[in-house]
DNA sequence: ATAGCTTCTTAACAATTGTTAATGAAAAAG
DNA sequence: CTTTTTCATTAACAATTGTTAAGAAGCTAT
């Protein structure tokens, strides 16, 4: 509990009064490699923070294939629960990419807490404007940049992960097939 | 007035009391066909519904090429302010492609609105919503379908908008180019 | 009506990306 | 430690999309 709220204060700019607000309404869970924690169609109505480890959030397109939405790493939430639910239902499945500590509330709770406390309220409409930013940014990228652009911009972004994570998911990511990706890598590398 | 609160209730399924206090706030403007009346970068605090006619949000993209990010049509909201700025300033353009008459409120006055009038706030609610789920359908779209069934879909999605509104707009709301369009459009013709 | 502008189409060629299949490397399972 | 299994790379070829440029068709404004 005081472990989670030092971690709030220095991880998100949160002050030590709400750092301890928010870390009552939080429980923590580990949870193994590759597990769908979040299930397209069910139910779901809490927020998550990452505290160490990867998830993406996918889909299954109309040719049955998963398209990898985004990735979550350590230290940053995921998407707000508004942003990937339609009347309560999730929208997309989010899955473990490695073994993840996730920290868990319940979307209600924040809310509360958003309504009593202005710095909590702060930080969620940020987190929230910042995952909307986020979605612009990838749509702009999509379809304004060749492959080998958006692998570079997606390396910007995710320093490092490229070697951390199968690259059939980056790929989906930036739109490509794994062969393409290969290709651009080798490019790349050249250079 | 009494015009518009009508109108909600027809087109928006609003009832006649939640009409009546919407309307209230509405400050109803005609925009002649070109005007970017939403600016990226600048201040932007109101909300809009779209009476008639036809908008775009575009951008500019490190290339400095337009776009365009989607269209906005007869009798549906533009999106939520919330969407598409970043700490009031606006991400994006919005630009009329022919005269349209625009229905505006402040985002604080609906905010207030919301508070006091559950039907409301659901109705806000399931606009942000209905915005998000779109967001994300057209991701799926960029990244699993080919140019020729994006257009399908963009035709499904807007029936006839083809033969209203440039196709440079169409072609870079697909993300190709309006060589590219010209073809697919061709082929589809054959079939 | 006609001159000037913009938009759409078409063609030819180039560049990019996809598909299939084989190989090699690394990780997981036994 | 060996056997499987999964994943990444490469090559060859096919399909898709982009680029440039030219012409046709539709609009606008004198």
């Amino acid at each position: 509990m005081i472990d989670i709220a030092s971690y709030l204060n220095r991880k998100f700019s949160l002050s030590q009064d709400s750092s301890i607000k928010l870390a009552s309404l939080i429980s923590i869970s580990q949870i193994e490699k590759g597990n769908t924690f979040v299930t397209r169609g069910k139910v779901n109505s809490d927020e998550y923070l990452i505290l160490s480890g990867i998830c993406r959030s996918y889909l299954i397109n109309p040719h049955g294939d998963e398209v990898t939405l985004s990735f979550f790493t350590k230290d940053t939430a995921i998407s707000p629960n508004l942003t990937r639910t339609d009347s309560s239902n999730s929208i997309l499945n989010i899955q473990t990419l490695t073994e993840v500590k996730l920290a868990t509330f319940s979307t209600t709770d924040l809310m509360t807490s958003m309504a009593n406390n202005r710095e909590i309220e702060n930080w969620a409409n940020s987190v929230l404007q910042n995952e909307l930013l986020q979605k612009v940014r990838k749509e702009i990228n999509q379809n304004s940049l060749k492959a080998k652009e958006r692998l570079l911009s997606f390396r910007a972004q995710y320093p490092g992960l490229e070697n951390l994570i199968p690259h059939t998911y980056i790929a989906s990511y930036l739109g490509i097939s794994s062969v393409s990706l290969s290709r651009l890598r080798r490019e790349l590398a050249l250079t």
